[in-house]
DNA sequence: ATAGAGTATATGTCTATACATATTGCCGCT
DNA sequence: AGCGGCAATATGTATAGACATATACTCTAT
């Protein structure tokens, strides 16, 4: 166990018995230095992942307090979906519904200006029950290439990732009753309840996709754990 | 800007344009060092945000590679109730349903051992629409002085984040279809669909708390988003 | 050919030091 | 009392060098 670590799990035993209760502003950086007997910048190593956890706040001059905990944040990650899949121990398929490609008229949401789109509803499988709905627009002017696949074998979404460089994403959790489309691909009654991700990929300020991934809510949740560390 | 920003925004510049694709090995810290007129350290503090971010991977020997997007990982942040609707600008309001304790047949999940336990449901409203129903269970072992609080002006929610020190969190989302009590209390029609957030909290091995939080689909979505830095 | 031992190497940890910079809080002036 | 500016201070950035360690690769013996 290295230094640095020690001395975080120290810290952080401090702080979940509350000897270092919220708001206290902690000892500066020389003397915990000085008191754990390392140089400075091992103790800033530890520190720097107590911020990234949110259990301290620092600021400069003003040193360092303990966090008062108003939210409760974590990461989450979603995965590409036959990656989901097939960690569960399941067999994964995947079937090419509809295949088209048009102007602003396929966008309802106003998200991409006037450029050339394309329209694919597909969907995943796993065990050839229905897991996942994607219906996805892509726009041809970010990724013009994209007209020249067929997507019967290979998925927009895992097409995508090879193609498109590192771009921001924002994304959406929601519930949603079941549609007419969703209900039938996803054979599940109407208006039963649904788990929806929506996405929406930007390359730099160029929208890119659009995509809308709807769930099973029986057989869908996401996990997430807060990092224990100690 | 900070040189260890400027090397980041430079590698992501690199990486985003395909300069350096995905699957390949970097040039070493040194060699990078020298190239950007700066030591060792400064650019392992560029590469730690990128590594953070999941751009980059790196192992002892065998160098940096270009992280294939095999997955988009995020931060989500789930406030407190209360922040939550006060930020929107609505009106918070907070109403306590039922206050009952008891043993474990209070607990169908048998998350908790064989402790007493406190059962509370409430409900939290936003200009007074029910926006949120709480139904919590909290271990008096953990917690004992819960016992003394009737929970009528102050959540159990906001009490708890008080009381009780740093703990681990696992939070699952998902969707259903309302219940008798979910549809009554968020003023909906039973069966539709409905976000759920649960969370278990533990104190070391210690439960502390499990809690169902409830929400009308039609107006509560979860949002995060990549962090740009660049 | 294959397994095992040994070596080289890129990243990881740590120290010590210097300087930069955001803020706080004090002091003195009006 | 209130305001403005100045100095003190804790964190932030950067450097240079030493050593630690995981592990990919090579070389040798079987």
């Amino acid at each position: 166990m290295h230094a640095y670590e020690k001395i975080r799990a120290e810290m952080l035993r401090r702080i979940a018995s509350q000897d270092w209760p919220a708001g206290l502003t902690l000892p500066h950086e020389e003397q915990l230095a000085e008191e754990f007997g390392v140089a400075r910048g091992t103790v800033r190593r530890a520190m720097a992942d107590l911020v990234e956890q949110g259990l301290i706040e620092r600021k400069r001059r003003a040193g360092t307090k303990v966090a008062s905990r108003s939210a409760h944040s974590s990461t989450l990650t979603i995965p590409i979906v036959r990656k989901e899949i097939t960690a569960s121990g399941a067999q994964y398929g995947y079937k090419l519904l509809t295949r088209e490609t048009g102007g602003a008229e396929l966008d309802p949401t106003g998200h991409f200006a006037r450029a050339q789109l394309l329209k694919i509803s597909s969907l995943h499988l796993a065990d050839g029950q229905p897991y996942q709905l994607e219906e996805r627009l892509i726009s041809l002017e970010a990724v013009p290439h994209a007209a020249d696949h067929d997507f019967s074998a290979i998925s927009p979404n895992e097409w995508l990732i090879e193609q498109v460089p590192y771009s921001a994403v924002r994304t959406v959790l929601r519930a949603e009753a079941a549609d007419e489309a969703q209900a039938l691909h996803l054979k599940i009654a109407r208006h039963s309840p649904v788990f929806v991700i929506d996405r929406q990929t930007r390359l730099d300020t160029m929208p890119v996709t659009l995509v809308k991934m709807s769930h099973r809510a029986a057989s869908f949740s996401i996990t997430t754990t807060t990092n224990s560390a100690g």
